[in-house]
Order: C-alpha cells, then sequence, then structure tokens
RNA sequence: GGGCCUGUGGUCUAGUCGGUCAUGACGUCGCCCUUACACGGCGGAGGUCGCCGGUUCGAAUCCGGCCGGGCCCA
C-alpha cells in the first residue's frame, strides 16, 4: 500500500498504452491444457486475411476480449484462439493482379506458393492490430487454414464424411459463375435489384414472356397453369421451338403463375431455380446451351461462341426479322449475382460434390444451443427449413484445400489415401498402392478443390484438440461470437459439420453481434467513403476509448453505428477517473491510515453498500453479455456516486486529521480497487495502468470483485443525506452562493438518523445540526401524491374514483387517512402507502427558509 | 411477396414480461477557475416515446392496422 510516485497530471494513452502493450507476456492468455479449472472455450471466427482488421472485426473482437477478460477473472481456464480462413478466390485475384498474371499462366502449386505469400504478409500486419487492440488472444492456439496442419484436417473432415455418406459426387444443377469459373453455394449468392426486358413472342402459335430469350435453345418445355382457360385442352401436345426448330412438350403445371406476362413460360435448363424445380419433377431433357465461361455451345447453333449478352441481343434482332417478337416491356426483378465479383449467377448442370443436410439433425443441435440475443435463432431456423439443394462444396479453384480423391483412369474406381497420408494434394501426389480393382497405375487427381467453408466449419473442432476422430477433448466449445451476417454460413454449416462428425452441437452458447455502421447510418463502404478504421481511432483515442465505444454503443446484438462523440466521452470518461484515482492516491499517501480501520460512518457504509449493488449489477449484465449496462453502471457509479457525491462530501474528513479520515480511506481503497478490475475486460491498458498506483501487481491476474458490504439502513440514510447536500448545494445556486460559501446555520430534522459524522457540514460550509424530533413549524397543507403502484395494483378499476375521493377530504383526514373511505356506493379500505400528504412549513418567529427532503425537514437559518 | 428486427428531445441512445414525474451522452443556455479534474461542477431549456385504433383504473411498454428504416430470404 505503499506506491510511492504520484499519478501524473494528465493521462496519456498513447505512452500508456505502448508501454504496457510492450510489458504484458503472451504466456498470461494461454489456455492451460493440466489446469483443473472450469475451461471456457471462445471458438473465435477466423477473419479472411485481407491484411487490414476492419473496423467491423475490432468491433466483434472487442465483445469477445470482453468476455475472455471476464471469465479469466472468475477463474476459468480460458482459450482465445485466433484463426486465419486463407483460402479463397480475393487472394487468387489479388495475387493476379500484383504479378500481372492470370491463374493458369503458371503450375497450380506456384500460383499457391505466391498466395501462401501474400497472405501470411497480410496476417502479419493484423496481427499487429490486434496486439494493438489490446486483445487478450491465446496466441499458443493460432491456425492458418491454408497450412499443412490445418488442411490436413480439413482433409480428414472431407474422408470421414464420404466414408459416412454424407459427402457424393453427383451431376445436379449448381449455381455458377462464368467470371470466377467455380460452382458456388447458395450461401454465396447476392441477389441485386436489376432493370431487365420481358420480352414476348410467338412460340408456335402460344405467346411467351421471357427475360432471358439467349437460353432459347436450352428451352425444354413449356408450362402453363391448368386451370387456364387459355390453354385448356392443350396440355400434351408438342411444340416447336422457334428458331432452333426442336420439339419440346407443353406441360401443366399449378406453379405457373397465370397473371404473369402471357400465362405461358418456357422452361429451359436452367434460367431459374424454379426451372430445376420443373425440370426435376417432369423428367425433362437437359440442353446445355452455356458454357462454364459463360459462352454459348454448340446446341445453340449459329450463336455458338457468343456470350451469351452477345446472344440475347442477337436473338432477340432474328426474332423482330422473323416477326415473332411482339413486344417488349421493362421489368424489374431480383437477380443472383456472385457475392464477389457481382456477376450474374448462372444454374448449371455438373459433375460436384455435395454435402447432404439433414435438416432434423442441424435443426435439434442448433436448438440446444443458447442464442444471444435468443431471437438470432429464428434467422437460422428460417434458413434450414428453406434449404433445397444440398451443399455443394466442390469449387473450380486453385487457392483451397484440394479435394484428396483420385480417379483409377482404367476402371473409373475412386481411391482415396489413408489417414496417415494427409495432406495430399492429388493434382501432384500419387496413390501409394495401385487401383484395388483393377491393379492399374494411372490415375488421375481430382482437380476440385474445397469451398473454403469446409475450412472454416471445422475452426470449432480444431481448437477443440479434434485429431480426426471422436469427440475432441475440448468439445463442445462454451462460446461461439460472431456476427448475424454469417449466420446461414459459419454457424450454419459448422453445426451441421460438428453434428455430422461428432454427433454434438458445436457449441454451448452463441453470441451474435450486430454490424457497423458508418456516421452517416449506411454500412460502411469503399464507394460511400464513409469507412472509418480501428488505427485512425486509435491513434486519435486509444484502443481504450475505441473499446469503451464497442461496449457502450449498442445494446448486445443492434447494429451499431460509429460515432465520435462514444469515442470521445469515452476518453473523457477516462480523463475524469483518472483524477478519481489521482485524488484517491494523494489521500492515501497523505497520512498513513490502518487498513483494519473499522468502516462506521454514514457515507462509508452507504459508499460501500452502493459499491456492492454497482458489482451485483455489473457481473449480472456480464453474464448476459450485455456489456452496454454494465460499463453504463460502472460509469455512472465512477462519476456520480463516487465523484460527485460520496468524494464531495468525505472530503472535509480526509483533509482533516480526524479518526474518521480512516474509514473514509478504506472505503475509497476498496471502491477504487472493485472499479479497477470492473473496467479491466473494457478498458486493460487503463485500468491496469490505474491499478498499478495500489501496488498489487497485474490487474488483469486479480479476481472479479465480491460485493464487500450490504447495509440498507446505510443505504436508506445515505441517500436521504446526498439529497440533503444535494438539496444544500442547490440552495446555494439558487442564492447565486459558491458552492464552497458559508452559509449559517441548517437544521435538519429528520428521524432516521442523526450523525453524519460532520460529512454534510463540511461539505456545503455550513454548521448542521441534526435532530431526531420534529420541529415546531407551522404546517400549511399542499398537494396530495398519489403513489400508483400501490394503488394501480389495488384498487384496479377504482383506482380514479378512489383518487377523487381522497382529494375530496377534508385536511385532518388527509394528514391522518382514515383506515378506510367512501368511494361512491362504497367503503374501500385504504391501502398502506396509498398517499402523501405534501406540506409547506413555517417557523414562527425566526425568517428560515425551509426545504422538505424526503420526510427530513431542512430549515436554514440564513442570520446565524 | 415472406420472416426477423426497428422507429424515443437538434443528433445518437437506454428502457419495451404495463404503474404517477421517460435514461444517458453530445449539442444548447445560465452561474461557478470550490486545494483530483474547466476534458470539471451546479442548475435550466428542450420530447404528441412514427401514426391510428383497441385492451386496461393506468400503455413508450400488450394487441390490431397503417406509414417509414434495416437485415435475411423468395
Amino acid at each position: 500500500m505503499s506506491p510511492s510516485p504520484d499519478l501524473p497530471k494528465n493521462y496519456d494513452f498513447a505512452e500508456v498504452e505502448r508501454r504496457w502493450q510492450g510489458a504484458w507476456r503472451d504466456e498470461e492468455h494461454f489456455f492451460d491444457p493440466q489446469s483443473t479449472r472450469p475451461k471456457f472455450v471462445i471458438d473465435t471466427p477466423p477473419p479472411y486475411p485481407t491484411g487490414t482488421f476492419h473496423i467491423g472485426n475490432a468491433f466483434n473482437w472487442c465483445y469477445i476480449d470482453f468476455i475472455a477478460r471476464y471469465h479469466r477473472m472468475l477463474g476459468y481456464n480460458v482459450m482465445f484462439p485466433q484463426g486465419w480462413d486463407c483460402h479463397g478466390l480475393p487472394t487468387e485475384v489479388k495475387v493476379e493482379e500484383i504479378h500481372g498474371i492470370t491463374k493458369n499462366d503458371l503450375p497450380r502449386e506456384e500460383f499457391r506458393r505466391m498466395c501462401r505469400e501474400l497472405t501470411l504478409g497480410n496476417i502479419e500486419k493484423m496481427r499487429r492490430t490486434l496486439r494493438r487492440m489490446g486483445f487478450s488472444v491465446d496466441w499458443s492456439n493460432e491456425y492458418i487454414t491454408m497450412l499443412p496442419a490445418y488442411y490436413k484436417k480439413t482433409q480428414i473432415s472431407f474422408l470421414r464424411m464420404l466414408a459416412a455418406g454424407y459427402i457424393y459426387q453427383s451431376e445436379h444443377p449448381v449455381n455458377f459463375c462464368t467470371r470466377c469459373e467455380t460452382a458456388i453455394a447458395f450461401a454465396e449468392v447476392a441477389y441485386e435489384p436489376r432493370e431487365t426486358k420481358l420480352n414476348y413472342f410467338d412460340f408456335d402459335g402460344i405467346e411467351i414472356a421471357t427475360t432471358r430469350p439467349e437460353l432459347l435453345a436450352a428451352c425444354v418445355a413449356v408450362a402453363v397453369h391448368p386451370e387456364d382457360e387459355r390453354y385448356r385442352g392443350m396440355a400434351g401436345r408438342e411444340l416447336i421451338v422457334p428458331i432452333f426448330g426442336h420439339r419440346v412438350p407443353l406441360i401443366a403445371d399449378p406453379a405457373v403463375d397465370p397473371e404473369f406476362g402471357s400465362g405461358a413460360v418456357m422452361i429451359c435448363t436452367f434460367g431459374d431455380k424454379q426451372d430445376v424445380h420443373w425440370w426435376k419433377q417432369h423428367k425433362l431433357d437437359l440442353r446445355k446451351a452455356i458454357d462454364r465461361q459463360g459462352t454459348m455451345t454448340s446446341i445453340a447453333g449459329r450463336y455458338a461462341g457468343m456470350k451469351s449478352g452477345e446472344c440475347r441481343e442477337a436473338i432477340l434482332e432474328d426474332m423482330k426479322k422473323e416477326q415473332i417478337l411482339t413486344r417488349q416491356e421493362p421489368l424489374e426483378q431480383r437477380v443472383g449475382t456472385c457475392w464477389r465479383c457481382k456477376t450474374p449467377i448462372e444454374i448449371m448442370s455438373e459433375r460436384q460434390w455435395f454435402v447432404k443436410i439433414d435438416r432434423e439433425a442441424i435443426l435439434k443441435a442448433a436448438r440446444e444451443i443458447r442464442w444471444v440475443p435468443e431471437h438470432m435463432f429464428l434467422r437460422m431456423e428460417n434458413w434450414i427449413q428453406q434449404m433445397e439443394w444440398d451443399w455443394c462444396i466442390s469449387r473450380q479453384r486453385i487457392f483451397a484445400t484440394p479435394i484428396p480423391v483420385w480417379f483409377c483412369r482404367r476402371c473409373g474406381e475412386m481411391i482415396v489415401p489413408s489417414e496417415d497420408e494427409l495432406p495430399v494434394d492429388p493434382t501432384v501426389d500419387q496413390p501409394s498402392r495401385p487401383c484395388p480393382r483393377c491393379q492399374s497405375r494411372d490415375f488421375s487427381g481430382e482437380e476440385d478443390v474445397l469451398d473454403t467453408w469446409m475450412d472454416s466449419s471445422i475452426s470449432v473442432l480444431n481448437v477443440t484438440g479434434w485429431d480426426g476422430s471422436g469427440i475432441p477433448p475440448l468439445f463442445p466449445a462454451e462460446l461461439r461470437p460472431q456476427g448475424h451476417d454469417i449466420i446461414r454460413t459459419w454457424a450454419f454449416y459448422t453445426i451441421l459439420r460438428s453434428v455430422a462428425l461428432t454427433g454434438l452441437r458445436p457449441w454451448d452458447q452463441i453470441l451474435i453481434n450486430g454490424m457497423v455502421l458508418g456516421e452517416d447510418g449506411f454500412k460502411m463502404s469503399k464507394s460511400r467513403g464513409n469507412i472509418i478504421t480501428p488505427e485512425e481511432i486509435i491513434e486519435k483515442h486509444g484502443a481504450d476509448a475505441l473499446r469503451q465505444w464497442a461496449a457502450l454503443g449498442a445494446a448486445t446484438g443492434s447494429d451499431i453505428m460509429f460515432n465520435w462523440n462514444d469515442v470521445v466521452a469515452a476518453s473523457r470518461f477516462q480523463t475524469k477517473f483518472w483524477n478519481i484515482a489521482r485524488f484517491v492516491h494523494i489521500q492515501l499517501k497523505r497520512r498513513d491510515f490502518s487498513p483494519d480501520a473499522p468502516v462506521c460512518a454514514l457515507a462509508d457504509r452507504w459508499l460501500l453498500d452502493r459499491l456492492s449493488e454497482t458489482i451485483g449489477d455489473v457481473t449480472s449484465a456480464m453474464n448476459d453479455y450485455q456489456f452496454d449496462r454494465a460499463l453504463k453502471a460502472i460509469r455512472e457509479f465512477a462519476w456520480d456516486v463516487l465523484a460527485d457525491h460520496y468524494i464531495e462530501l468525505v472530503k472535509g474528513r480526509l483533509y482533516s486529521d480526524e479518526p474518521g479520515r480512516d474509514g473514509a480511506c478504506r472505503a475509497l481503497y476498496t471502491t477504487l480497487d472493485a472499479l479497477c478490475r470492473m473496467m479491466a475486460p473494457f478498458c486493460p491498458f487503463f485500468a491496469e495502468e490505474c491499478y498499478s498506483y495500489l501496488g498489487k501487481g497485474s490487474v488483469h491476474s486479480q479476481t472479479w470483485p465480491a460485493p464487500p458490504l450490504r447495509d440498507p439502513a446505510a443505504r436508506k440514510d445515505g441517500d436521504l443525506l446526498v439529497r440533503i447536500v444535494a438539496e444544500l448545494r442547490r440552495y446555494k445556486h439558487d442564492r447565486g452562493l459558491a458552492l464552497n460559501a458559508p452559509m449559517g446555520r441548517v437544521v435538519v430534522f429528520s428521524s432516521p438518523f442523526t450523525d453524519d459524522g460532520g460529512d454534510a457540514g463540511r461539505a456545503v460550509n455550513a454548521e448542521v445540526e441534526w435532530h431526531s424530533q420534529p420541529p415546531k413549524l407551522e404546517k400549511v397543507p399542499g398537494e396530495v401524491q398519489f403513489n400508483m403502484a400501490v394503488i394501480g395494483p389495488r384498487l384496479k378499476k377504482d383506482a380514479r374514483a378512489f383518487m377523487e375521493a381522497v382529494r375530496a377530504l377534508p385536511p385532518n383526514l388527509l394528514e391522518n387517512p382514515p383506515a378506510r373511505i367512501r368511494v361512491g356506493e362504497r367503503d374501500i379500505e385504504v391501502p398502506e402507502g396509498a398517499f402523501s400528504l405534501q406540506f409547506t412549513y413555517l417557523l414562527g418567529g425566526e425568517e428560515v427558509d425551509v426545504r422538505i427532503v424526503d420526510d427530513a425537514i431542512v430549515t436554514i437559518h440564513t442570520t446565524p
């Protein structure tokens, strides 16, 4: 308790944050596999290593770090791992850009090496931001999905699911991006509004409306609604496709909307998802008119070789020539596009790999997880329930985990490596044994690679120690923190994979955070120019201030608008608190005090009771992940209760050498200690710096504070004391008196207590006397105040009539209420505390001002 | 078109399993440089709690409808 240096006058966040960042050791945050303490494993989202850790990441990580630090203080063995989800198209594109090449110019392995190199550099940049933010990441559990140690596990998971029958390959319609030349999953399809033309043309006597004339060559049927009078009896007929001349059936299907266009629709393979339905249902032909590059195929006849867009124009032109195009009208529609490059997706039938989706099992596991906020579960539920196709996991890319499979060139047999041979790249490596069926050694390796979600959806298995079999030792994890934008992807796929590989839910709880919006209320984007980087904020106000913004800017789960004001307010709070700490430190040092001194003064016991209440509030808010409430409670307590009320009240006592001084010192010490601990998860640098002056080591190795004292009587009396002092200050303010100006004699008539240890008098610079007996004042009755919290529940319908009856009572009865009162035709019992009569008081003879504070009467004798 | 969320003083925001006086921050106005802090203190002004209707003694809070915003999906 004898840290000697005083706190500097100003808090220099830049110096302090730099110093502590350098002083803290990574080992302090390592998960301890040997420990017997309860575990708390967090399945941290592995970000995509773009090279910048943006503010949305920072926001998400703030929540995680609050939780990690809080749980460590509660005694948990916390794992806060950091992963990097490396594979994927953006890096491929970036590498092509940097080196001025296309991926097909180089051997696959060479291209991958370039991608890995870029990614490692990006990861290093992002690590720096993570450290600068003060995140207590467990770097001993870092993982990088593109490295063999990790993607080996991805391959094992693939083989396990393949063996278990979860994975199959099949020719099936998939979403396909012709620019990226790869299949994509539904989760990767973004819908965008586009203006297009609805073209009406004559189709062998029937008018058809279509937005995709270029697919005419792929037309396999025409459909009408079975009840549509216009086409009564025509189902089953054959029609000749204009321009191309092949024959297609006219079918009836209730899914056709008779109101749309002409009520007749052409079914192509494939224009949209509905076409796929009809194609399956009616067992129609398959005609591929567009290839993987978006070029028309040979079945498009004279249009073959054109890009689909050119083909559309050419066909419309030819329709005009043949005079079958009857009209065109503009149409607003939502087009499915590739979420990376915004190219409209095509639905194509391709041989692809799929993962079976077991809706019921996934839903069951999802229900076992505690969703915070609860309503986010509905998004998962809706997504699961409307899934129609299995998950397409194969991609035609390069920088990704290879699908570890070969095919025998002679007999077609599929060959998989044994698990101890992994990882493999089947385009480079060869099977270790000949084909089991035909003994051939001539193989072709699978060139398709895995969807990146196949990597990241086993993040939880990886961090919980999965070795490829059974249930990992730390499984399930305690918490998955993530944004609501990836519920249908990362959360969904992870649950799916955990169920498939372990039969269990992946986590006990999932905490969903909102999105960060720019100051203008829109999502941050380059095109809007409303991007703010974490570095920019840290530079101006420090990491702690940014962290406080994250905690306080929005209720958990809500989207949060970035707001400089909140950051500035956070740094002001730090300044305020710094001064509180400085004041306390000066007082503790000024004169020795006994750490065992009894805390008996009313104000001191009151402070400790309020502190205890605050600790309780903050604790329960933390347990519910209500960081805004938690930090708000801390701030309000520190600023209002401690600084503005308590310290103002006991200043005089602290300046004195009275014995009561020790009690105040103890109360302050206890309070400062507890506040530093509660702030530690939110602003780790600042809390550490303040705490260091207490000379008790790092605040981050302390336990979460326990309430020091519950004293309901002191609480009640102290509230009154504080209110009386506030009233006296207001009185001075109203009179134009300086707050420290002498104000003569004040007499407080209050029955609850008569001893404040002299605090009030010193605080308002007056001679304050306390009396338990009421003064001999002339009472003048005033307003009746009703307590609706009592009256409402007891009297319900009669409340209004009751209040009218009370108001009508004569003054003497109002002062001493009768047990029953006549309301209309009935006698009604008067509930206790139903109302109270306000009085104004006059003290005969002497000229005094009277103020009423709750039940206390305060007389102010301006002429002593 | 469907699902979920949301609409609170000039701005942002808390509160939404009903209880008189609606939270806080920023801004704004007035007074005060009181030996921790003017990045402070004290006090004030400012709100039909989106609109309409219903339930209730009582609605920001519950119910219905309408209007606006967001997210996810068709």
